[in-house]
DNA sequence: AACGCTTATTGCGCTGGCGCAACGTTTGGG
DNA sequence: CCCAAACGTTGCGCCAGCGCAATAAGCGTT
């Protein structure tokens, strides 16, 4: 389940993979070329641990296609969905955070591709690439911002308004056009749902049927398409 | 209420102010200098708002002395508060988060004092003192991970235990030992304790009655004692 | 001393949503 | 093709905790 071989690709990466991303997107052509050659590139099967809470965090990765679902496991062995990462974005920087170990676990919610780097090179990368440094505190800041207004909707929210704002968030996220309506493009499970929301795989599961009842969504086995966004808003509003 | 006219103190500020807090620790005395003389000191009335969420982060603030909680309004009014900030800490430092806004606002808990400076200085801070860059950036970890134990709280914890794990980590935070037991050392009345834990002033009310006849704890109006914290830790993780 | 404001307590009824349980449906593997 | 496992649906009863409301107690002000 683990990161245990990290393996460059027999291809040499090639540079256009980074060129576009925020992090990366103000530096020279060798520049890039350098961090990628340092890079190492791995496949990831769907339901992968990327890294899991509490290791050593001796990697930090850049997400390069996929999903990834940060999540927690309390004492009693139930799971919070704390964040989801779409492509494009570095996870796994503790060290942006001042911290040795991985604060949460990294599980792919698809078939994923992502490069990691080792830990070591972090200060360097701050330090020699223009733009690394601010943008990374950006993406940071973006997530505890997230982070943020989850524990407001928790703490004021009901139960269904919760699971509207979760479906919209993943819809503008990773929503793909679809005919009649956008759909989230990775399979998601009721459970899923309900570990985002804090609430049951029961209660995900009826506010669905009822919702597909009522034409705002489409679902099929871990698949949703939300036809009437603009439902869910006045929804996730309480009215 | 806001922070209009910072203005430095008239006696020259002190450099044992800094020399023992961990962003300026491994500072020369010199530098130090440099630092104080760039700083506004002010007071704050208990209940003053440092700053205010969405207003343009001016100004990020060391808080020598008092408590500040980290509050996030709803739409609809309701208080959230997301952090309890004690002396010895910075904060409003939106330019970490990459952020040019703040983005929660910070209201002080008992009369407070705080330095800050302008934002504009933040970038030479992190450049040119040692240790500030990583000292701040492990507090900025340190409350990451808080908001992820709030989220997971909230997500899986009974209101009981929730109220229980408020109080044991303030008492952790900013406890103050008394004959009996351990005294908040700020005045905290049951509407703080119940919009720290996402209830009702009522249900705070209950609980705290109910344990004060267990003698777990000795409550006077805004003041919280806790006598049997061990039975507390009990409650907290649901017996 | 009297007043008003803030904070705290407590009873009562109601309900959102959880837990349990049974059953249906889809998928993939051998 | 069949079977097992994973995923989804739905009915029912129950209760934690909220909302409402009334009351009390502490504190500052004039």
């Amino acid at each position: 389940m683990n990161h245990d071989a990290p393996r460059k690709t027999l291809p040499r990466l090639d540079e256009s993979l980074l060129t576009h991303l925020p992090p990366f997107s103000r530096l020279e052509r060798k520049q890039i070329r350098t961090i990628l050659d340092q890079a190492s590139s791995r496949r990831y099967d769907a339901g992968a641990h990327v890294f899991d809470e509490g290791a050593a965090a001796e990697r930090f990765f850049m997400l390069l296609d996929g999903y990834v679902r940060v999540v927690r496991v309390t004492a009693t062995g139930e799971q919070v969905t704390a964040l989801h990462i779409p492509s494009g974005q570095l996870l796994g920087i503790a060290k942006a955070l001042g911290r040795d170990t991985y604060p949460a676990t990294a599980v792919t919610a698809t078939e994923s591709i992502a490069l990691s780097w080792p830990t070591r090179l972090w200060d360097t990368f701050l330090a020699e690439y223009d733009g690394f440094a601010t943008e990374t505190y950006k993406t940071l800041g973006h997530r505890v911002g997230e982070m943020n207004n989850r524990i407001v909707e928790l703490a004021t929210q009901q139960v269904e308004q919760r699971v509207a704002n979760a479906l919209l968030r993943l819809v503008n996220q990773t929503g793909r056009k679809v005919e009649g309506g956008i759909e989230i493009d990775f399979p998601i499970t009721r459970q899923d749902l309900s570990e985002l929301t804090a609430t049951t795989l029961h209660t995900a599961s009826r506010l669905l049927s009822g919702w597909e009842k009522m034409g705002l969504v489409e679902s099929k086995r871990k698949r949703i398409k939300v036809c009437d966004p603009h439902a869910l808003v006045l929804l996730s509003q309480g009215r």
